[in-house]
RNA sequence: GGCAGGGUAGCUCAGCUGGUUAGAGCACGUCACUCAUAAUGACGGGGUCGCGGGUUCGAGUCCCGCCCCUGCUACCA
């Protein structure tokens, strides 16, 4: 099997003019689990994530700062590195702009575009109204008695500028027909709609360079007698790392590109689904197969935690309960395809009711049983009926992950929570503290732990994505040979647990501490 | 303004092509049970299905109008 191409997954790269917040976390958890979705699957997944570090705004936070734009995203870049590392991301693979082969790869697309398209960069004087706060041009309706609406108490500038351009506007055809050929192109499917609408309005050429721009990277092509240097704008810096990433141009980029699935905010769909494409196709490299537009967090309706003057802090929270819990809080909750919100008080309800109360103590009270009544060695025991009912809720969860209907990380939790539930339910239908008093009735009470143990162990393989901390903990204390992580769902079905030697360790989920009355 | 989606129990939401007394989870109350992290399970209270018209034997489910919310309406990422 010569290089199977692998799942190759991206997440935004983020700008690294702040620290990591909820909305980061988000996107990196939602697309950490559908890559240990993919290795579970059975593919062979490629990770990708990173940082954008280039722009003017990187540059003033340094300069405030008195430190070299390098060296502040350096520190920034590591700040991100430990929050994912702490959160269990599970990258193969982390870029940075300012990378040696990104910045080398991206003067190589710009490059190849010049020889393949030649028409689709060409230069252009632009004059406009400049705010010197937006660092931007401004268009007519951004503008409100003359200032700028954003920076009414700043004058605004007119200001002539010589930039590189990009022909996206004979990408308009072309994209329409990507996105009528291919509908899985853009999702969910709102966020094509969206797209769609734009392109009714017809798309308009984007400037690609800012002479004003230091702290980039210099665009590679000749620029005409006497104008200044340009840097290049953040489309033709940033959308590229997922090719550059591949070592593009160097051997072997091929055996990656292109893509299978960008995840993205819901905020940048326009660049991934419009610019990014039409870029490619001028280069003539193939499209990546999909775009993933996930929605936001938001605190109590908040987009920021200003509310109240209370702050929410990152690396507090996932301290609260632990990062699997922090993970799963965040999935279950925060629809994949849509918004949600977050709060302290619901992250303690979701956290006590369905894992302290029902995954944790599920495990609790089997694992006890099976010490009390067998000591402590899983017996054997042919399936019963919950077996075949929790293989229905298990197919949903692949349903919601394999990308057949995109990625709804909800909807698969939703799924393993029914089998916690439908277990913890045939405990007390089953009684087995009553079959245990009764000689003649050990083969049902055998049969009844040894199922309960199957099924733990199946919500422990289909949680690893989620929660591999947890899961793997739970692997361990059911005995189950190997990792939960590296549990294939193929062999799930065929789990025999007979034998396994159980032992009860720290509870999965302690019950938080009760909230001293305020 | 335009386009799209939505307004269903205290909270988060299911309700496909219209059809018996509108559902789930959480929260709340009562009871049962004891293997378990005072957990689990059963039962129950609770909804003018945004508002007003209309079509129909019959509408949360279709049509019209109105109110409210969210997203998009391209070069901050």
């Amino acid at each position: 099997m010569p290089h199977q191409k692998p799942f190759y997954i991206t997440t935004a790269i983020d700008y690294a003019n702040g620290e990591p917040h909820f909305g980061h976390a988000l996107e990196k958890i939602g697309a950490d689990a559908i890559a240990r979705f993919h290795r579970q699957l059975g593919e062979r997944v490629h990770f990708l994530i990173g940082m954008d570090e280039h722009g003017q705004k990187v540059a003033q936070t340094a300069a405030a700062r008195g430190i070299a734009p390098q060296a502040f995203v350096d520190g920034i870049a590591a700040q991100f590195r430990e929050t994912w590392d702490r959160l269990g991301i599970s990258y193969d693979q982390f870029i940075r702009t300012t990378d040696a082969a990104h910045k080398s790869g991206v003067r190589a697309l710009i490059k190849r575009i010049a020889e393949s398209s030649p028409d689709d960069f060409y230069q252009k004087s632009y004059e406009g109204w400049y705010c010197v706060g937006c660092e931007l041009f401004k268009r007519e309706n951004e503008i409100v008695d003359a200032k700028c609406a954003i920076h009414p108490t700043r004058e605004l500038q007119w200001t002539v500028e010589r930039n590189w351009f990009f022909r996206l506007s004979k990408y308009q055809g072309f994209i329409e027909r990507l996105l009528r050929e291919r509908p899985e192109f853009v999702q969910p499917e709102s966020r094509r709609n969206e797209i769609l609408a734009l392109l009714e309005q017809g798309l308009e050429d984007i400037s690609i360079t800012r002479s004003k721009l230091a702290w980039a990277i210099p665009f590679p092509l000749p620029t005409d007698e006497g104008a200044e240097p340009q840097g290049t704008w953040v489309w033709f810096d940033a959308l590229p790392n997922y090719l550059t990433a591949t070592g593009y141009p160097a051997k072997g980029w091929k055996d990656r590109w292109p893509a299978q699935l960008h995840v993205v905010g819901k905020d940048i769909t326009r660049l991934h689904c419009v610019v990014w494409p039409a870029m490619l196709q001028a280069a003539e490299l193939p499209l990546p197969e999909r775009v993933w537009a996930h929605g936001f967090i938001s605190f109590g309706g908040e987009r920021f935690s200003k509310s109240a003057g209370v702050k929410v802090s990152l690396p507090e929270t996932i301290e609260q309960f632990g990062p699997d819990a922090f993970r799963y809080f965040l999935l279950r909750e925060v629809p994949f395809d849509g918004d949600g919100s977050f709060s302290a008080e619901r992250f303690e309800a979701v956290y006590t009711a369905e894992l302290a109360n029902g995954l944790g103590n599920l495990a609790s009270r089997t694992i006890a049983m099976v010490e009390k009544y067998c000591a402590g060695v899983v017996p054997d025991a042919a399936p019963v009926s919950l077996d075949g009912d929790d293989a229905v809720d298990l197919a949903a969860a692949r349903a919601a992950m394999d990308g057949s209907h995109g990625y709804l990380c909800h909807e698969a939790l939703a799924a393993v929570a029914r089998v916690t539930d439908r277990a913890n339910l045939f405990i007390q239908q089953s009684q087995p503290w009553v079959l245990a008093k009764d000689p003649g009735k050990r083969a049902e009470l055998d049969g009844v732990l040894a199922a309960l143990v199957r099924s733990l162990a199946r919500q422990a393989a289909y949680l690893a994505p989620f929660m591999p901390g947890k899961a793997e903990a739970l692997w361990t204390q059911l005995g189950a040979p190997g990792t939960a992580n590296g549990m294939r769902f193929s062999g799930v079905e065929s789990l025999n647990p007979a034998g396994w030697h159980v032992s009860k360790g720290e509870g999965l989920f302690p019950r938080p501490e009760p909230r001293p009355a305020a």
